[in-house]
DNA sequence: ATTTTTATGTAAATATATTGCATTAATAAC
DNA sequence: GTTATTAATGCAATATATTTACATAAAAAT
């Protein structure tokens, strides 16, 4: 079952002396058969690399599915930099054959990496049981929120995301409030929702005037303004759920003759670099990726020393409201 | 110096066979000692993974240094699609701690890895020389063109992205053109540039009326639009290098009051989401990520199964040039 | 209180890796 | 063209690593 030198001579054809010779010669020699030895070591899964000095560093995988769009770009980025402060290796790994069978996948992945860093919206909680028991007392991290963590989470504080923004709106003067909602499915779209609305219902002369079902996609954003349209409200003030869904209702705004932040003012979240290049300029809720990057890493780097148990514990990542041109009507 | 049971058992302070035992068993059963020998094995670099019906997969590494932006998710996005049809495992991996020995890191990964695709703009020449006699015959390619490639290269076909530009200018009437170039060290940059002009060269009715040293940033964009301004010149069409620098040049440009496309035509490379989501909507040369993934995880394994000798191959993927607004003036 | 199960260590058995020696092929020296 | 030198390889002996049979003790079940 194990790879031994006698596969890498088989598969050579060379003798088990001459292999072993040439996998433990201190610096290679590039002949003929040291290359062929080499490339069927590799092919088999022969351990290469596991002398005890080469191998002393820490390796922690971040696991996610990867779509288009600067937010992932961005969330790899902050893990990349916070990994330059540790002694850790960051290794970012997905592999998208194993869609259907996400948990043993990561049970597997847990034989390879010293730790791991989860980001997939799509897990339930009964997944993440399977996967803490598989895994047993191994560091292991959730990136996004839940109702019910089962494992150890580090995310956002989204809920007070949403809620600095109602506030931001009220400062500005509004008593109307609209909203457009992301995918049901991600809980940390809920929270942000559930900030803004809290902050509404705490008050009675707020009230949610206007919202629309979107999925973070500037495509429903556009769709949203045409709903918003149809309403004939103004002097509203709009909570677009993400950067891409006020992206789209803008452009559609615009298209139609809207003034922003005139005619309405609205505010999305995430803080992609291009708030700043549309014009209105977006305010939005900033996420410093690179503290989470360092925070996740830190809280794996304990787990394997202090190796005690610990489960569904939460660290929320404060975000901070970035204010531009799109809320900045009256003054 | 090879990581073996004894050094288990003496760091947990179990007997080797009990390490033995726990390490060989079916199912893991979770006890505390089983946990602690686990914990060590990895802490240690003990090979968990040697089984020869788990390791069958062939995996690739994307060695790339990682910074924020859409283009970089696109890029790794195509590589995590393109894995999904065959039966290799795409790692994305760069250690953010390796930037001074990127060489020896990279001979490194050739232990880990069966084959390794490189995207790393800062590489000299002397530098995949040295990786190359570093992990002999191995398969590595890299995803950058180079004026003189010392390894395969799979890559876009710049030159003609820059070359189509200029056509479809031409095609629109226009005799006058401005470009804002990229970071000189990259040779992509340097490609697309050399098409455009070589274009512009070609015929005698056509003229560089104005150019301006970029770095493909939103920020410099706005800087090459105040130099623009100065030179008074109007009905120009302008390849800004990138979709970065073309936001930032026409955000500028429409806050002085410029009209487009009726003052100047305009036209990036990279084709990002935000060429839609921008007024006017922005005319890019369209990369398919999916397609550059395909290529070199099939070039990667042919070379592992051939390992004949291979070196300085270059594969171009073919661009497209995505009309929108931004280049729609006269018609 | 007794039996059964489970975890563990010791030591023997087995499996795997390394190395001394002899042989052969390739290269260099004459 | 012949001989000396060097490098690569296989065989077999040795060293090292892993597994397992057996014994013992602790924990759990009866």
């Amino acid at each position: 079952m194990r790879v031994t030198l006698k596969h890498i001579a088989d598969d050579t054809g060379l003798s088990i002396a001459t292999v072993s010779r040439a996998l433990s010669r201190q610096k290679r020699n590039h002949s003929a058969s040291e290359e062929q030895i080499y490339v069927s070591a590799r092919k088999l899964g022969y351990p290469l690399l596991t002398n005890s000095s080469e191998n002393q560093q820490l390796s922690i995988a971040l696991v996610m599915k990867l779509f288009e769009g600067e937010f992932y770009a961005s969330l790899m980025n902050g893990f990349y930099k916070a990994s330059a402060s540790t002694t850790s290796e960051i290794i970012f790994s997905y592999d998208a054959k194993h869609l259907d069978d996400t948990v043993n996948y990561i049970i597997n992945l847990s034989k390879k990496y010293s730790g791991i860093c989860l980001f997939l919206p799509s897990m339930t909680n009964n997944d993440y049981l399977k996967i803490k028991e598989g895994v047993g007392q191994y560091p292991i991290i959730s990136l996004l929120p839940s109702k019910n963590p089962k494992i150890d989470t580090v995310c956002f504080d989204s809920y007070r995301g949403g809620y600095m923004l109602a506030k931001h709106f009220e400062e500005q003067g509004y008593k109307k409030f609209g909203f457009i909602s992301g995918p049901s499915n991600r809980a940390d779209a809920l929270f942000r929702k559930n900030g803004f609305l809290n902050h509404i219902n705490e008050s009675d002369d707020l009230e949610l005037a206007w919202s629309f079902e979107g999925d973070f996609s500037s495509a429903l954003g556009q769709a949203a303004f045409a709903d918003y349209k149809n309403t004939g409200l103004k002097d509203i003030a709009i909570f677009g759920g993400n950067d891409y869904s006020c992206f789209g209702f803008m452009k559609a705004a615009m298209e139609s003759g809207y003034k922003i932040p005139d005619d309405f003012i609205i505010a999305g979240y995430d803080n992609l670099s291009f708030c700043e290049t549309f014009t209105p300029e977006l305010t939005s809720i900033a996420t410093d990726f690179h503290e989470l990057g360092k925070k996740s890493i830190r809280i794996i780097e304990n787990m394997i020393t202090d190796d005690s148990e610990s489960f569904g514990n939460i660290s929320m990542i404060p975000v901070r409201i970035k204010i531009r041109n799109s809320t900045n009507s009256k003054n």
